[in-house]
DNA sequence: GGCATCATGTAAAAAGTTACATGATTTA
DNA sequence: TAAATCATGTAACTTTTTACATGATGCC
């Protein structure tokens, strides 16, 4: 459902696209949030067709495919966005890492915590170059000039909160193995 | 492999368990960092065995088989740990939804913020009910004291970190709007 | 002509979800 | 003896990942 919702969300606000450009913009802005590559987009764009969401206009050069958003499409994610209730679960690798850190050795705990610091730290840049990038093109006050931009807020801020609990963690680890 | 680690780090703890409890404890602990049913948890016990990361010991009553940890699992778990960076990629509705919020009317963009914080308290409360039982139970200085206790922490940070963001993203909505 | 990139797909495998199925034991 | 819960599994389906496959166009 989610990748659907997805697309068609990404479709709303780029207008009549091709799966290829969907499939980047994917990339550069839903990917922090939802991840897909084209070979998940492809057939996921003829099944919506399929179903009545996208309708595909003229095949554009070199065999490209413009789909568009239909009327269905409209109410099918408006629908989503008013009526599901998002699972709040997360399937997150670093969480779990963090889950099992305290089966290692106290030295060996701070060493996977600094690297989850670190990765972190780099994610937190990669996330404010692109709403820097952003900034640079969307105008705020627009029709959808706010698309994405909540996702990305709470992004940054998961982020640098990562950051801050990796700090307290290994300072509880040293402090409780008397390393400080 | 995310699965395996898991009930790798459970069983490491627990010591011996069959399936079934090893099911329950899935849901009572780790449930907040990655989910799984007993139909997944049954067969990648069955794969694990065969991999030689478990070995089963005497069958208990009821057909209960009894898993342990194997040394070939004990390294896997280490290596994993000490070895493998996480992904930082989250996948996420409520980031989608969050993502896609721009796309409604600034009213019912308002309404959905809302439900969104009203699930994230829910969640915290959960969160919190897990950690009062967790402290009730665990001696912080023992072996394995801190086992989950650091995701936990992390747990219940990003959802605050989901109130006050939801309560600014409102704001900014209501601003932006002149509804304020 | 060769290389990059545009553009679309399929196939196979792994992971995850939901539903079905069955039998043993305890407790009320 | 009926209901709850213990205990294990399989089957069907959906979702995601990784790899394979192919042809067109533009640029050097």
């Amino acid at each position: 459902m989610s990748l659907r919702i997805a697309l068609l969300g990404l479709l709303t606000v780029s207008g009549p696209s091709s799966g290829y450009d969907l499939a980047k913009k994917f990339e550069k802005s839903v990917a922090h949030v939802w991840q897909a590559g084209h070979s998940q987009i492809y057939p996921e764009l003829a099944k919506m067709t399929a179903d009545g969401l996208l309708a595909v206009g003229a095949e554009g050069a070199r065999g490209r495919k413009i789909y568009s958003v239909t009327p269905d499409g409209q109410a099918e994610l408006r629908r989503w966005l008013l009526d599901h209730s998002p699972s709040t679960t997360t399937r997150s690798e670093t969480a779990l890492q963090s889950f099992l850190v305290p089966l290692l050795e106290p030295d060996e705990a701070v060493t996977v915590l600094r690297r989850m610091k670190t990765s972190a730290q780099a994610h937190l840049a990669e996330l404010e170059e692109l709403r820097a990038a952003r900034n640079a093109i969307a105008d705020p006050a627009g029709r959808w000039g706010m698309f994405g931009a909540y996702a990305l807020d709470l992004g940054i801020r998961q982020t640098r909160g990562v950051m801050e609990w990796a700090d307290d963690s290994i300072a509880d680890v040293e402090r409780r193995s008397g390393t400080a």
